[in-house]
DNA sequence: TTAGTTGCAAATCGTTTGCATCAAG
DNA sequence: CTTGATGCAAACGATTTGCAACTAA
């Protein structure tokens, strides 16, 4: 958490930002999240706290925390954008079933070799990828 | 193309739908297309053909070629859904460029070794997935 | 006091749908 | 004829934005 917050702090000083408590609020929510969470998923939990805070504000600051670097963004098969911080959560990949919509998270070295090998044949240089393996998880496909 | 056509022939007797001349001309530009293309995008080609041929058309006709088989569909950072074919094209993974767009595409075997090592270790059954990494192109960072 | 932050509602963007009409089989 | 295909415009869901009021520094 303390990395999260200087993080923040950082980019808003860089940037000439300001702290407010309403992003106070959303930031420690957001962190307490464990998975992936959607705006409108973060917004909820947001306003358990403080019912004052519009879905708005939500989108705005998931934004600053992204262009922040304290957060991911991704878009799976539908539309929403899901959002994950980095707090004890390093890169990882997904796997998703297709039909259950669990998503389960792996990490796997082999395959950022392999990523590198391929950037260097083009002359790439990669900042960030993303995985996603769709299929049936092993729940569903026993039934 | 043939291979295309008699999937999308088969598609359409098996679930009783119809062939039309609309759907034959939206077909064909997108069997012409190289890369991927948006809906939007398609629908400007498809118009240079038949101006009477509406946006709404080209999404159920995306839709369906995808359900038949001969369409793949990818959602990158941005929101609106690429669609390429499967003709000359079977399935590979992109490198995306951050700075000019240029989408590269590649296909690598170790890569889909690897995942499947990682869904047998999640007793998960991949249908399929999708690889993108961003970063920046040999063009745009030797600027 | 100055500029960033917020709520609200309206606007936007990509996509889907209802309905009346048209056309394939 | 029967039912799928289509155009159009309205509906939609996710996200963004303009504006006036608010608040951090």
């Amino acid at each position: 958490m303390y990395k999260e917050k200087q993080l923040l702090t950082n980019f808003l000083s860089e940037k000439n930002l300001r702290h407010s408590s309403k992003r106070n609020t959303i930031l420690k929510a957001f962190l307490k999240e464990e998975g992936h969470i959607t705006a409108e998923e973060l917004h909820k939990k947001v306003n358990e706290e403080d019912p004052s805070i519009g879905i708005a504000t939500i989108y705005r600051n998931l934004k600053l925390f992204h262009d922040a670097g304290l957060a991911r963004m991704s878009r799976f098969e539908k539309g929403e954008a899901h959002y994950e911080h980095n707090y004890l959560h390093t890169h990882h990949d997904h796997l998703i079933c297709l039909k259950c919509g669990k998503i389960i998270e792996f990490k796997n070295p082999e395959i950022e070799e392999t990523q590198e090998k391929i950037a260097g044949k083009h002359k790439f240089k990669i900042t960030s990828h993303r995985l996603e393996l769709y299929g049936t998880c092993s729940k569903c496909s026993s039934k």
